[in-house]
RNA sequence: AAUGCAAGCCGUUCUAUCGCUGCAAUUUAAUUAUUGGAGAGGAAAGUCCGGGCAACGCAGAGCAUCUCGCUUCCUAACGGGAAGAGGACUGGGAUUGAACACCCAGGCUAUGGAAAGUGCCGCAGAAAGCAUACCGCCGAUGGCCUGAAAAGGCACAGGUAAGGUUGAAAACGUGAGGUAAGAGCUCACGAGUUUUGCCAGUGAUGGUAAGGCUGGUAAACCCCGGGAGUUGAAAGACCAAAUAGGCUAACGCAUGUAGGGCUGCUCGUCCGAUGUUAGUGGGUAGGUCGUUAGAGAUAAAUGGCGACAUUUAUAGUGGAUUAAUGAUAGAAUCCUUAUUUAUUGAGGAACAGAACCCGGCUUACAGGCUUGCAUUUUUU
RNA sequence: GGUUUCGUAGUUCAACGGAUAGAAUAGAAGUUUCCUAAACUUUAGAUAUGGGUUCGAUUCCCGUCGAGACCA
């Protein structure tokens, strides 16, 4: 199903606060990307914030358009890009996606980058699991 | 018909697919599912004013602080609006040798008081306000000299703001009298201002008669009159587990002491230290309410110059909270550009996004429509 | 969402309502030097913006534009 409704969204103030605090992060033009795994289960696997500066865009429409075109791309993709390629269904993976462009694009374009912000992150993710599973061990 | 100005209104539309947030009905263990219907603006913006609403405070009085300032009306209220009054300005007319005053039109106007007091008015200029007199004028009166006297001379005491140069502004302007020379010192005409009386007007004010006064500046201090308690939905109310311990009542201590509260201050006024017992239950994170039917909208009639008011009828209700109102495809409409002038291709869709709610103000705005006024051209 | 402060040369700061807005640095040109630095001389450069009050406005008043700070 392609839907996007809150129980999708990260909403908790205290589970962002963790998120910018203990999560990592990498950068893929024109998107700041911060991820965080943690244990809770939850009935969806990722929890997403979609986030504009209000320095780079002082127009409110600007930045309700550019949230909304990204939240498309994100909804069209997740289920076949995403959820797949996530390995452990018991842990929620909590999703930070900021724009740091500095003019909006087409909706092809946010679609295209969005593709590749999900390859990039599954494999970090994967990294980390094989690092962590040889630690205890 | 075109152009310009002013006012008002509108400010992309339709179809399909995939979604988001409320609402109603049915349904479910469960916002679980189905169906239906709804979902940004004229400025939602700036946060510049005024309110509603809420909490805190309040025996009461004064001071300080901030703010407003022609009149009448409208409004819940306003620093907003309507209609007027006055003012300087611009254009035209008339008058004249030329202008001012006068008449008409236009837009503008924070417009109480300079006759309570204080300050300031650079440079220039004699002087910028009780005129400390540079040039000039006079020297009547006093002084000195000549002379018998009449008179004349000197320019020492002094008098003088009419004339000169300066400046944004020069002691209200012009003319006459007056005088040694002069001076609103006096008179006539005129300018402004103010007090009183009469007339017109609800009133600002205007007209008129008499009296007084005469540099500017109050968006300098200030004076006069009116208004304002403070803080803002991150206000505030409710729900609920664990832990430190705040508050209330009674008794005791103490006897109104130290200290504290009451908007910024003062007067004034209220509470009032440690202990024991009993009761109640705060902060933090989360949720629900506050939260959307309102000083509402549209239309008609009536009243009013108008802002607006009254009555009747009609239609229906955006409500998010890391924050919905969207994306893609196709078609239509409009604009720009290139090729061509049948057309075809490419690009684009003004300003801009609710955050408790209203009334204004200000600012941004592609294009279109309506009305009024002005100018030009064409036709009759 | 609310409260509040401030805009002056390229930069950091001055300036009772009063001649042409000042200083330090940075820039440009020249002197000096074999060359550079330092030093010296000269020079260009600004009141955020639109109105108003006033004879006169960087300063006073009002409206825009922009930049910060604070309130959880």
């Amino acid at each position: 199903m392609n839907t996007f409704n809150k129980e999708e969204r990260l909403c908790s103030r205290k589970l962002i606060d963790l998120l910018f605090k203990d999560g990592s992060s990498f950068l893929l033009y024109p998107y700041r990307v911060s991820y965080l795994l943690t244990a809770t289960s939850h009935q969806f696997p990722v929890q997403v914030v979609i986030n504009v500066s209000k320095k780079r865009f002082k127009k409110a429409v600007d930045r309700n358009r550019i949230k909304r075109l990204t939240r498309e791309a994100y909804r069209l993709q997740k289920q076949k890009d995403l959820y797949a390629l996530i390995p452990e269904s018991e842990k929620l993976l909590l999703l930070s996606v900021q724009f740091i462009g500095k003019k909006i694009y087409d909706y092809s374009f946010f679609e295209k980058k969005l593709s590749g912000v999900f390859k990039k992150l599954t494999t970090e993710l994967q990294v980390k699991m094989t690092q962590e599973n040889d630690q205890p061990s």
